[in-house]
DNA sequence: CGATCGATTGAGGTGTTTCAATTACGGTGG
DNA sequence: CCACCGTAATTGAAACACCTCAATCGATCG
């Protein structure tokens, strides 16, 4: 679908000429839940994660931002942000001022029509995780996210041989899968073992892709076409 | 805001001037995963589910669709359904051709805003549900979901006396908040037991809402304003 | 080189699931 | 109106996946 691969291209050029360079450092907040936002970022390098507090100290990740991603058009729409956004790394992005943006949506169509396809094709993805929170086991969670974030980097031109810098804590997988992080460590334990990743020192290495997809059924078409070239999608479903 | 007020106004009003009505059978497929749909529903009467089946024969449902809703915005980013969905009751419906949808998203931008303020709500409101799932209690999570399911009954129209109609069967509410059927059952046990709610013979009755919204921490501010007044959120937070 | 944070491992507890059996309900036909 | 049927709700008992707590080990950084 050509909608969605000029989505992503559509916005981000739009942020970067537009849009004025921050530096973010690590653990800061880049909003607060409940802040009015006057900004959106285009994230160039680093990590974040945008996640909820619940009154009893748990955390849920909901969300992981790296390198390309837009972060967050969701802001657009309400006044105060209702999940926070943290640096998981140190972060270099470009940020646009939000009066900008809700002006020109509304106005321009093709404008307004890619935030809308970009916004339809992550309902997608959330609701795909709703299923996997919903009713998999830990192994296929962690399977799943690693397969999804894998292929994002690999997308953002930071993977090679099969291999990339991966900054995500057990803490950090743990709060999005919805598990304990000693689980996680177990986890992962397993599937070091079984030779479907090697994970050491933020290094993460995927000797073959396609056994670490068929271990959870991970089917990427949810990422998007712009995520997942039709050439990977085969090769994971087999 | 006022964008997202506008938001169900415009898109069902123009729906129902253009589509044809039609009815569909309890238990009928709307769509199912894979197929390309030729039309979008706005539901007038009974209620849908969205889900999808594992390989393993466990369904998980993302989303309920009651009267006003519409069904289903997503089908107009990709060529096949992600998710079946399926009628729970018998639907009557206005029908609209995808194609006059996709025509009018991109060239009218007031349209295509609405549909992108649309979906950036849903996303929240699936953000909130990710939470949810992925660290609340089975009491939590039930009472959420009665207490959105309630709220969203009520703005239909379709309830008096914090009673209504609540077509869903154990399972569905099992297959939503990823739990058995059985320990659905000895929840909303529990839950009659403490007088948070009372359910029978597809009935509802809610006594007091702000004691089963504080039983779970509900904040229905991700169900968009136009789904919560403000005076009941008032309420439901104290 | 000490201090701190993250990863790892073990032991024990618990919320939820699974399986199986029973009961209640709602619709249908006689 | 009643007898029947299939579906949904309910209950109990046992099993299990995952959690919590706590201690140890390793790695990173000032």
């Amino acid at each position: 679908m050509s909608a969605q691969a000029n989505t992503l291209k559509a916005m981000s050029g739009f942020v970067r000429e537009t849009g004025s360079p921050v530096k973010i450092r690590r653990h800061a907040y880049i909003v607060r839940s409940g802040e009015r936002t006057k900004a959106l970022l285009l994230i160039q390098e680093g990590w974040a994660a945008r996640y909820r507090l619940l009154a009893d100290g748990r955390r849920h990740i909901s969300q992981f931002y790296m390198p390309g991603d837009l972060c967050d058009l969701s802001w657009l729409v309400s006044d105060e942000a209702k999940q926070s956004v943290t640096a998981l790394t140190p972060i270099k992005a470009v940020a646009i001022e939000r009066n900008v943006v809700e002006e020109r949506l509304g106005t321009d169509a093709a404008f307004s029509r890619c935030v809308a396809v970009d916004s339809l094709l992550r309902l997608e993805s959330q609701a795909e995780w709703m299923v996997t929170l919903g009713c998999r086991s830990a192994l296929e969670r962690v399977a799943q996210l690693i397969c999804e974030l894998y292929l994002r980097i690999e997308r953002s031109g930071r993977a090679a041989n099969s291999e990339c810098d991966f900054p995500l804590s057990q803490q950090d997988l743990a709060d999005f899968t919805g598990m304990s992080a000693v689980h996680v460590c177990r986890t992962l334990r397993l599937m070091k073992d079984v030779q479907l990743l090697q994970l050491h020192r933020r290094r993460l290495k995927i000797p073959d892709f396609s056994s670490l997809a068929s271990s959870c059924a991970f089917n990427g078409a949810y990422l998007g076409e712009a995520f997942y070239p039709p050439a990977r999608a085969i090769t994971a479903l087999t």
